[in-house]
DNA sequence: AGAATGTAGTTCTAATGCGAACTAAATCTG
DNA sequence: CAGATTTAGTTCGCATTAGAACTACATTCT
């Protein structure tokens, strides 16, 4: 399975790229991700959170509590939902995303630089319908119920 | 960047996919890594292994650590090189191995049944590009020297 | 309304994962 | 050959990861 190797290759090679640019703003690749996705909005529950960013609930609330010990985001309960929360960057972490988002951005332009759109576009349409063979697959073995 | 979230869930799911059939065999998906590159060789060292499997040195302690403590692999002092060690399956491994690694390449197989070896070849090859844009940058950042 | 079922988040455990500091051995210098 | 620099592997600290068990609230169904 080559394809697999660079797979995951690949993904490990951009998650260094991105770390390692992170990293110097006291900030774990996690935790970027969140202030990256509650940027300019308005907040979100943990579940969105956990979808826009891959990131399963149980390393979410870890991920949370520490970004909001360091003061970049706090938790209010959810109007509509007693069960759940609204997460929302603080002032803090607000200007701390308007630091640093367009600067991660410009960090990581460059790496595409020679690869034009469609050739991205049609990558992206591969791994996706590898993808879904792979979630298919998943649903196959867990569903024996027919 | 939708391409590179693309990535990272495809390769998640694939990790899962693999996970789900390597967890009924008391097995990480790190540990049947090494069994699985270990089956039928004499051995290697620590860095070929982390090579192979694309697991830091530093994790790779730990990994062959419980492995050896389940008995499944064994490390002797090399005869080249002092600092080194051979890590090699033992007897039980070995049979583990052979017991297990058809069986899981029998489980991966129907994933790719609906995409043709050229397609996954062409795959590889763009990932590959991808991987390398990015490594590359990894050393322009990393190399200031002239 | 009341029971069964589903869902949002938290907590827990065990294992990675990464990077940096460390030890010991090897290799490269001069 | 002595000293400086690499390299192999271990150790450490911290954060993430998956998955399962748990709590509390919602929804559904009758």
């Amino acid at each position: 399975m080559p394809v697999i190797r660079e797979l995951i290759e690949c993904a490990r090679a951009f998650e260094h790229c991105s770390n390692e640019h992170v990293r110097e703003l006291q900030l774990t690749s996690a935790q970027f991700d969140i202030i990256a996705t509650l940027g300019n909005t308005d907040g979100m529950t943990c579940k969105e959170l956990g979808e826009k960013t891959l990131i399963t609930k149980g390393t979410l609330t870890g991920v949370l509590d520490r970004l909001e010990g360091k003061g970049l985001l706090e938790r209010t309960p959810s109007p509509d939902d007693g069960r759940s929360w609204i997460t929302r960057l603080t002032a803090r972490g607000q200007s701390l995303f308007e630091r640093i988002f367009p600067a991660h951005i410009r960090h990581l332009d460059p790496l595409f630089a020679n690869i034009t759109d469609s050739e991205l576009a049609a990558m992206q349409k591969q791994l996706r319908r590898l993808r879904e063979a792979f979630d298919q697959h998943d649903n196959q073995s867990g569903t024996s119920i027919p």
